[in-house]
DNA sequence: TTGTACGCGTTATCAC
DNA sequence: GTGATAACGCGTACAA
C-alpha cells in the first residue's frame, strides 16, 4: 500500500485544463469563477478524489479552522457535557476541536498551550482564570484569541463565559446555614491553582462570618478530584471530635464519594449529616438521596463559549464577559439541623 | 496587537550565526550537532521565543504527530475514561489528539473522518466495526492507519483492540438465566449501525435458545442513548401483560435510567425485577442498588489502543487484533427469580 | 474571468 | 558537523 500519492491542486488543474489559481478560487471564492469553469473543476475534483492539503493551506492562509481546548480532565462528566456542546457549535460553524487535558497541573497546561498554539489553532478555550501571567503574555504575543469558561471575573485578563463561583456557593451556603447548621465541614478540590475551588471555599467561610460563626471552625479538607478521594475525605471529616452536621463538597463528584462513604459507615443522610455538591451533573439526581447542589448550565455555557470565541476570531476584538445564571437545587441530601 | 510576526527558523539561524539546516537538526536530531553549536542555537531559541510552525513542518515532513478519534459522544462516561487513557498514552509519545463526535450518526462519522484525514492525522481511532466499505476504502487509499476500539472481530477489515461483545453478554446472560429467570426483557441502544449493541442483543437471544426459552419472547426495546430514554423504555417494558423478572440493559447508562424509573414506580429491585447493565462505569457502584454489569477495562483498552496504533504508524504493518478480558460483576441489582 | 509567479517555514538531500 | 538549496501544496497579488 501507500505508494499512493494524494492528488494536488495541480493535478486537478491539469485534468480540468485550467490553472491552479482557478481551482483554488473554485474552492475558496466560487463566486469569482464562471459557472462553466466551476463545473469542469468540480468534476475533476470528484474524479480524482481531491482533498486540500491541510498543512499547505495553513501555510498559505495562516488559518487552521481549528480551536484548541485544554480541560483539567475528560474522565468524568464535569466538563464532558459542556465540551460536547462547545464542539457541537464549533462543528456547525466549520471548525474542528483539538482537545488536551492538563490533569489539573499548571505545567502540563502550559505545555499543552504551547503545543496547541504552535499547531496554529485559531483560538483557545481554557478553564478558569488561575494561570501565570507569562502564559497570558505568550498568548497575547502570538495573537491567539483565548477565552475562559467555568469562571467569571471581569477583572481578569482573559474574557470569560461562566459564572460567579463565589456568589453561587454563597447562595447555597446561606440557604444551608439558615437551616440551623453550625458545625460545618467542607471537602474541596485543591485550591492552589484553582480559582473555582478557592472561590467556593471562600464563599462558605464568608457566609459563616456573616452568620456569626467563626470561619476558622470550618472543617476543611482539600483533596484530589474523584469519588474515592471524596470518600476518604468524608471519613476523615466525620471522625473529628465534633463532627459537622453538614458537609459542603466542592463538586458533585466529591459529594458522591462522600455519600457513598456515609452509606458504608451507616451514617444516615440527611438525618445525621447533610451533604451538598456543585455542578448538578446528571449523577446528582440519580444517587440516593438525591444531591442538593448548585446548578450549572453546561450546555448553555459550552454553546455560548463557542459563539463568543468564534466572534472574537472574526475580528470583534472585544472583552466579552458573560455571567451565566446559576441557581441552587435543593434535594433530599440536605435537611434542617435537628436539635439532637 | 498582532502586527507581531512569529520568529522563524531563519531568525533563529541568523541570531545563532548558523544555517537553518543546523537549527532544524538541533530540533529533530540533536545528536548530529556539536554541543557548542547546540547551546548557541538553544539560547537563540529561548531569546526569540521561537516555536516551530506546524503547517510548514507538516508540509515538509508529511507527519503531523496528530491522531484523530471519532467517538459517538463525549457527553458521558462510557467513552470518556477510555479516551482519557488513550490521550494520556499519546501525549507520552509526543502525539496530540484531535477528537470529534459522531452523535451515533454514520453520515456524521464519515464527514468527520474526511475532515480529520484532510487535516493529515497520522492515524485514526474509530469505535466499533459498523461502517460502509466505502469509508474503509477511502482510508486505505489515503494510507491512514486506523484502528477500532470497543469491539473485537478478527474478520473485520480494520484491526481492533476491544472485546467480544457477544461473548461478554452471553456470559452474563447465562449467569442470569441459571438464576431461574424466564420472562426476560432488554433495553438496547439502536442496533442499526451499532455492532456492539447488536452483538449484545444477539447474545441474550442465543442464550435463551440454548436454555430452552424462545428468543422471540424477549421483550426488546431499542432506544436512544441516555438515562431518560432508559427510564421511558423501562416503564414501557414493565407495563406489558407478563412483565419480565429481569431486564438486561445494553449499557450502564440505560440501566441507570431503568433503575431510576423503578424507584419512581415503586418496583423494588431486585426483589420484583432484576436489572443489569454493561460497561461497569464508575456510576455502577454508586447507584442503589449497585448494578450487576459487565466489566470493561477502559483504561487498559485506551492505553493499549494507543500503543498498537502508534506502532502501526511506525511501520509495523500488521493486522493486530486484541481481545481484552472482560468479566461479569455481580452486584445487588440482580437476584434469583423468586417463585412468586 | 483567468493565468503567472512568488512566498509561506520547514525538512531532507546533497555537497563540503 | 555544517551549509546551500530544492522541494512540499496552496493562496493571492498582479498582470493580462
Amino acid at each position: 500500500m501507500s505508494s499512493y500519492l494524494a492528488p494536488t491542486l495541480n493535478d486537478v488543474a491539469q485534468k480540468a485544463g485550467v490553472s491552479t489559481a482557478t481551482v483554488s478560487r473554485c474552492l475558496n471564492s466560487p463566486a469569482l469563477v464562471s459557472k462553466r469553469t466551476r463545473d469542469k473543476v468540480e468534476q475533476a475534483i470528484n474524479v480524482l478524489g481531491y482533498t486540500p492539503n491541510f498543512g499547505a493551506r495553513v501555510m498559505a492562509s495562516k488559518r487552521t479552522y481549528t480551536i484548541g481546548a485544554i480541560i483539567p480532565t475528560m474522565e468524568n462528566a464535569i466538563f464532558a457535557q459542556g465540551i460536547q456542546a462547545f464542539q457541537d457549535e464549533l462543528h456547525i460553524q466549520g471548525y474542528t476541536l483539538l482537545v488536551a487535558s492538563s490533569s489539573y497541573e499548571p505545567q502540563i497546561e502550559e505545555e499543552q498551550i504551547r503545543t496547541l498554539v504552535s499547531r496554529g489553532v485559531d483560538g483557545l478555550l481554557l478553564i478558569g482564570h488561575d494561570r501565570s501571567n507569562d502564559v497570558i503574555d505568550f498568548l497575547d504575543e502570538k495573537g491567539t484569541p483565548s477565552i475562559v469558561a467555568w469562571a467569571y471575573d471581569p477583572e481578569a485578563r482573559l474574557p470569560s463565559v461562566g459564572f460567579d463561583n463565589f456568589a453561587a456557593m454563597r447562595e447555597l451556603a446561606e440557604y444551608v446555614i439558615e437551616l440551623g447548621h453550625k458545625q460545618i465541614g467542607m471537602i474541596s478540590a485543591w485550591t492552589r491553582n484553582n480559582d473555582r475551588a478557592r472561590a467556593r471555599v471562600e464563599a462558605v467561610q464568608h457566609t459563616m462570618l456573616k452568620a456569626g460563626l467563626n470561619p476558622e471552625d470550618l472543617a476543611l479538607i482539600e483533596t484530589d478530584y474523584g469519588i474515592e478521594t471524596g470518600s476518604e475525605a468524608f471519613e476523615k471529616i466525620m471522625s473529628i471530635p465534633c463532627p459537622p452536621s453538614v458537609v459542603f463538597c466542592g463538586n458533585d463528584v466529591l459529594a458522591t464519594g462522600a455519600l457513598k462513604k456515609a452509606k458504608q459507615l451507616n451514617i444516615s443522610v440527611p438525618e445525621k449529616v447533610s451533604i451538598t455538591g456543585f455542578d448538578d451533573i446528571e449523577l446528582a439526581q440519580i444517587i440516593t438521596p438525591e444531591l442538593t447542589t448548585v446548578h450549572v448550565p453546561h450546555n448553555e455555557m459550552g454553546k455560548k463559549t463557542a459563539e463568543v470565541l468564534l466572534s472574537m476570531l472574526k475580528g470583534k476584538e472585544f472583552r466579552y464577559v458573560t455571567n451565566l445564571n446559576i441557581n441552587i437545587r435543593v434535594r433530599s441530601s440536605l435537611a434542617k439541623k435537628n436539635k439532637n
